[in-house]
DNA sequence: ATAAATATTGACCGATTGGTCATTTTTGAC
DNA sequence: GTCAAAAATGACCAATCGGTCAATATTTAT
């Protein structure tokens, strides 16, 4: 059925912003099935005609967020050698997105406990470029596993700080600016060039249209 | 104890420590009342002679928890002026925390997820001394807001890896030692420096005995 | 237009939960 | 040892929850 119809895709959609939204405030496990379906506005038994249960909709709105999120660092580093800049490259994506889109990026830290976690897949990347900016001399740190941790934590503060409902920062890019140029001093890198490189980084960003 | 029966204390015990365990491992939300007097080997009804209700329950256990952080980062801090000195104390505290109570530390971690915020009581120690670091100089940041929330970051996700069961750290004091030397690196403090402040503070920490 | 296929509906059910309370047990002052 | 107060017990209740399903509405194919 190649022009098949849309209502259900529009259903599944308005479940899963409702999803968003309710979660965001208030966490998963607050949420009744019931609860999510009036707020979308369907009945209760079309829910299960599109999950399974309600941790089958949690993975379906972390995966869809974590997919769009590891597509644009992909895409932003895609032949970026550099360490330094293929590390503010996700550092900023991540940042921009609890800017521009706080309320899907409440319900990420409140789906995902684990992203706090150096060993999950999603924090794959950051190993990788905080190995990679070690061997090559861009970072010096005592040790690997502790700047991962150590850069971890720090961003995903400030991504709750930033996508914080009723307490908006006065200049939110210069803030997460400032939150990675504090991460690349902690690297080791000097405070110039952590300074050039959170500029260049969330001024791209801020450049950019989110999704 | 002229009124107090040892025996009601006891209980009560027994119910928060069971209560600390199964947060711990699952959360406050998926916490029935009658899994925790079971766990505590109590009936239900004698719940409610000692709380109103979960949330009590939780407040009971983190206030405690947060009183006897505080109490031992006053203590180690009374009559140090140096802003440097004063944030490894605190950083030090809470890491060794979850070291030696990782139960415990976990527990805390799950039942304030607004240990994350720097606008919190909680960290209104923090905040006071990266403060007084940037004004005496010993700090060098871009803005003291970014700092506490990258600091406040970096720290809690120390604490998570180290409480985290199952999978143990080889060497959690250097382990810790190392997130604060990179805490302070970003601060500003030399590389030097900041090893030497964070030896000091964790291998005194690591010969206090814990509660 | 019509029928088959698919999507939606909401009443319904069994299980679980938070919370109550009359009864029993324990404590400690005398 | 006695007894009144405090603590502990566990059966019980009303409310809520996740999940089902026969009935209905909508869409697609012919």
């Amino acid at each position: 059925m190649p022009r098949a119809s849309r209502k259900r895709a529009r259903t599944r959609g308005e479940l899963v912003a409702a999803a968003e939204r309710l979660v965001a405030q208030r966490g998963l496990d607050a949420l009744s099935i019931d609860e999510i379906t009036e707020a979308a506005d369907v009945a209760k038994g079309t829910f299960y005609t599109h999950f399974q249960d309600k941790d089958d909709l949690a993975n379906a709105i972390a995966g869809q967020i974590r997919m769009e999120l590891e597509a644009r660092i992909t895409s932003l580093n895609a032949g970026v050698s550099d360490a330094g800049l293929r590390m503010v490259n996700g550092l900023s994506t991540v940042l921009s997105f609890a800017i521009h889109q706080p309320v899907r990026a409440r319900a990420m830290i409140r789906l995902i406990p684990s992203a706090a976690d150096p060993d999950m897949p999603i924090n794959a990347g950051i190993r990788r470029d905080m190995a990679r900016g070690v061997d090559s001399g861009v970072f010096q740190v005592p040790s690997v596993g502790a700047a991962v941790v150590a850069t971890i934590g720090a961003i995903m503060s400030a991504l709750i700080r930033l996508s914080q409902p009723g307490r908006p920062i006065d200049d939110p890019h210069g803030f997460a600016t400032q939150v990675i140029e504090i991460v690349l001093a902690g690297l080791g890198v000097g405070r110039r060039e952590a300074q050039r490189l959170a500029s260049i980084a969330m001024n791209s960003r801020r450049k950019e249209t989110e999704t």
